[in-house]
DNA sequence: ACAAAAAATGAATCATTATTCATAATAAAT
DNA sequence: ATTTATTATGAATAATGATTCATTTTTTGT
C-alpha cells in the first residue's frame, strides 16, 4: 500500500467521524478504528489531532477550487458564473454531507484556535466569488458601487448558512439545486445593472 | 446577592471564556474564576457544561429579540425595515464582541450535540426577516417569486458571515455600518419589485 | 535468503477536567 | 440565642483520551 493511500484512508476516517460527532467529542481511536488503522500510526502521518482537521481542510478545498474553476473555464457571463458556483457549492452537498459538515464546523473553529493559521485555501475559494463580480464591474453588468469583497462574504454566506439548514433538518422544503438558483437570483438581481 | 445576580456573574463570565478560549478549551474552573465563585457554584444554577451554553444562547438571542422588534416596531417600509435588522445585527458586534463569538460558535455546535435542541430563540429572530420579506410581498413591494424562507436564511448568513470575518481581522476594512448598508443593499435590490 | 530500513502496532503513560459531595458559611425563622 | 434552611466551597473522584515508544511486521535492496 502507498503511503498516500493511507494517509488519505485516514484523512476519509476522519471525515466520517468528525462529522458525526464534532471534533472535540472525537476519538483518535474512533478515526483509527474507521480507517482500519492502529491508533499509533494516525501519528506517522499526522502531528497531531488538530493537525488531522486542518490537513483535510486544505486537501478538499482545493479539490473544490480545482473543481468549479474547471467549470467557470467556459463560461463569460457572470451572472451565469454566479449560477455555476452556486449550484456547483450547494450540489457538493448532496455528494459529500459529511464533508460539508466538517468543513462548516472547521470555520468556526479556526477562528479560536488557530488564529495564526491564516485559511489561505478557503480565501482563495471565495476569491473566485470576488473575481467574478470584479470581471462583471469591468464589462459593465454589474453596478460599479458594489464591493466585490462584500459580495464574495455576503455570497458564501447566504450558501452556506442555507446548507447548514440542508444537512440539519429532516426533509428539506426545498431541493438544493433551487435553492441555489433562488439564493443566485437575488444577488444577480441585487447586483446588475437596472437597464432602465 | 439575590440569585439572579449570581446566575448572571456566571452567564457572564461564560460568555467572556467562551469567546477567549472556545466551548470545548474552556475548563469549569476558568469560568468559575472569572465569576468569582467556587466550581461548585456553577453547578447550583446550571446542570452541566453544555447547559451553560444553551442557557446563555436563550437568553442573549432573547434580549436581542426584544430590542430589535423595538426598533422595527414604527417601521412599515419593508425596504428600511430590513436595513434596521442588518444595522441593528452588525453593531451588536460593535457592543459584544464576545458575546457575538460565543452565538456564532454555538450555532454550529449545536448541529452536532443536541439535534434535540430546536433552537426556537434563534428561528424566532430569523423568522423576523421572512415576515419583513411576507409583508413586503403582501403591499407589492417586493416580487412574488422570492421565498421569504430562503431570503431569511440568505440574509442572515451574508450578515453572519461578514461579521465573522470581522471579528477575525485585525484591521477591517470597512466599518460596519457600511457593511451592513452593502448587504441591506444588494438584498433590497434582489428581491424588490423593479419599476421598469 | 538475509540484513537493514521503513512502516505499523497498541498497551502504557500521563495529564487533564467535569462533576460530586462532605463540610462550612451565611441567612432566616422562631 | 438557637435552630433550621439555604447557599457556597473546593478538595477528591473518576473517567477520559491524546500521545509515546518499545516491539513486531513488512518491505526493500543485495
Amino acid at each position: 500500500m502507498r503511503v498516500s493511500d493511507k494517509h488519505q484512508k485516514i484523512t476519509q476516517a476522519a471525515v466520517k467521524v468528525f462529522a458525526r460527532k464534532g471534533f472535540f467529542n472525537a476519538r483518535i481511536s474512533d478515526i483509527a478504528k474507521e480507517a482500519k488503522v492502529a491508533d499509533g500510526t494516525i501519528y506517522l502521518y499526522f502531528n497531531n489531532k488538530y493537525d488531522i482537521l486542518i490537513s483535510l481542510f486544505e486537501d478538499e478545498i482545493g479539490k473544490i477550487i480545482l473543481k468549479v474553476k474547471l467549470l467557470l473555464e467556459n463560461e463569460t457571463d457572470p451572472l451565469k458564473m454566479l449560477e455555476i458556483y452556486a449550484i456547483h457549492h450547494m450540489s457538493l452537498l448532496q455528494d459529500q454531507k459529511d464533508l460539508v459538515e466538517v468543513l462548516q464546523m472547521e470555520l468556526r473553529q479556526s477562528n479560536k484556535f488557530i488564529k495564526e493559521y491564516r485559511n489561505t485555501k478557503f480565501i482563495e475559494y471565495i476569491d473566485i466569488v470576488s473575481d467574478i463580480v470584479h470581471k462583471g464591474q469591468q464589462s459593465g453588468h454589474f453596478r460599479q458601487e458594489v464591493m466585490p469583497g462584500v459580495v464574495k462574504r455576503a455570497f458564501f454566506g447566504a450558501l452556506d448558512e442555507m446548507s447548514r439548514l440542508w444537512s440539519l433538518s429532516a426533509k428539506p422544503k426545498y431541493t438544493l439545486e433551487d435553492t441555489a438558483r433562488q439564493i443566485t437570483d437575488i444577488f444577480q438581481h441585487g447586483i446588475v445593472v437596472r437597464n432602465s
